[in-house]
DNA sequence: TAGTGGTCTAGACCACTCT
DNA sequence: GAGTGGTCTAGACCACTAC
């Protein structure tokens, strides 16, 4: 029909097509070479439209089988995570960055215990704390595992920031987190100037590449902190 | 050179190149033209692999100025966000879910204070429980604007599960969400079976269509449960 | 084995924006 | 104005998998 089909319009056609009950949760919708005679245009727009929505959640697409509406409600989130020298100068603030404490050794108990470090190997341990006008703003812990980084144990990190420098070494590593809401530890508590016990959003971040653990992060966000997202 | 670069291998290379510091952070990189004659394919597939690395967040693209990489740190993460009754039977539980309260009337204040309902607004508020194997999982607010969404007045959110009849009624809705730690109210703590004052993940959503805010869920996350994400 | 999506090509035109 | 990325086309071949 009409030939100036883009593949945005293609999308929100499909959505249209999904929110008037036309296609259904669940149902097989045409193939990719019937939209495409359908709409007039060639099948690599209308590829690139329906890939889009694969990745976005609304629709499953296996080859041979076709693509289906979502049986069920599902929404893929981006958030981005920026380190926090991003989020507080683009908040306006004055960032700095102080490192506490730097240990190198065995590795605490309960990374051994999750299976994210071996008891045999070593951990460069650096603790620290990122200001937002001089307040503080964000525990850090990380541990280094130093068979995989041996070059870590060269670094100052009195001078670079940690998660700074992993992503020069090792940019675009594979990683996992976690959130959690946890009671503020008493020492971590004096450090944000904060009571001990109160809620708190800690992340746990997994660095890997390939099938090894080259470094984990916890980190102890001050309240006034909030993780957000976008649908 | 080799004819057989797909646009992966030319993502991983390009990843690669930052890696190995031939391409620097905030460095401009070559067009898309000298990429395909270099890798000897077509600007198809070099565009198709720089328009992954933008939307992964490690390069920077505008026209006419070219593609740099990145200048900082950023990762762009997806979360896959399920609806309670996947995540439970994906796990294996059993699931059910239980309306506890259902009024109508006028919003509660602080939803009024934050900009997300007016007063003079009507809000059917659905207070409800998710169980895993008929314990208490997750607590469940919601606010539905009937401004917006009438029908909704005429559900019973006793069979029907909200979250599913608003992805039904309004799928695709633009959202935003925030994440939060909070000491546990309490009475939820009563229906989660937990001591009112420990730490619990909180997440307040809010389901847009164009400028209109349609409902906002208030989620009372049980400690079992975990934010889990992939960079 | 046949049909579907996944990818690639060579070429074209357009939109944006830097200079 | 010129150079970049953004998109579209018509056609081709391949990979997967339901049948």
């Amino acid at each position: 029909m009409n030939s100036n089909m883009g593949y945005m319009e293609i999308r929100d056609m499909v959505l249209d097509r999904i929110k008037s009950k036309q296609w259904r949760l669940g149902q097989l919708l045409p193939s990719e070479i019937d939209l495409a005679e359908e709409l007039g245009c060639a099948r690599a727009t209308v590829n690139k439209a329906m890939a889009l929505l694969a990745d976005e959640g609304v629709i499953e697409r296996k080859r041979k089988a076709g693509s289906r509406v979502c049986p069920f409600p599902k929404k893929i989130s981006k958030v981005e995570l920026k380190p926090p020298r991003q989020v507080v100068e683009s908040s306006g603030a004055r960032y700095r960055y102080e490192q506490i404490t730097r240990t190198f050794g065995e590795p605490p108990e309960w990374l051994v215990e999750k299976g994210m470090m071996q008891a045999s190997e070593q951990a460069l341990f650096i603790e620290s704390l990122h200001y937002a006008n001089d307040k503080p703003f964000q525990h850090e812990e990380i541990w280094i595992n130093a068979s995989h980084l041996p070059h870590a144990v060269d670094q100052d990190f009195s001078v670079i920031v940690p998660g700074d420098w992993l992503y020069m070494e090792v940019p675009f590593y594979k990683g996992h987190y976690q959130l959690m809401a946890k009671p503020l530890d008493e020492t971590i508590a004096c450090y944000l100037a904060l009571k001990a016990g109160v809620p708190i959003l800690q992340q746990v971040f997994q660095l890997s590449h390939r099938n090894d653990i080259l470094a984990i992060f916890r980190i102890t966000n001050h309240p006034v902190y909030q993780f957000e997202g976008y649908v």
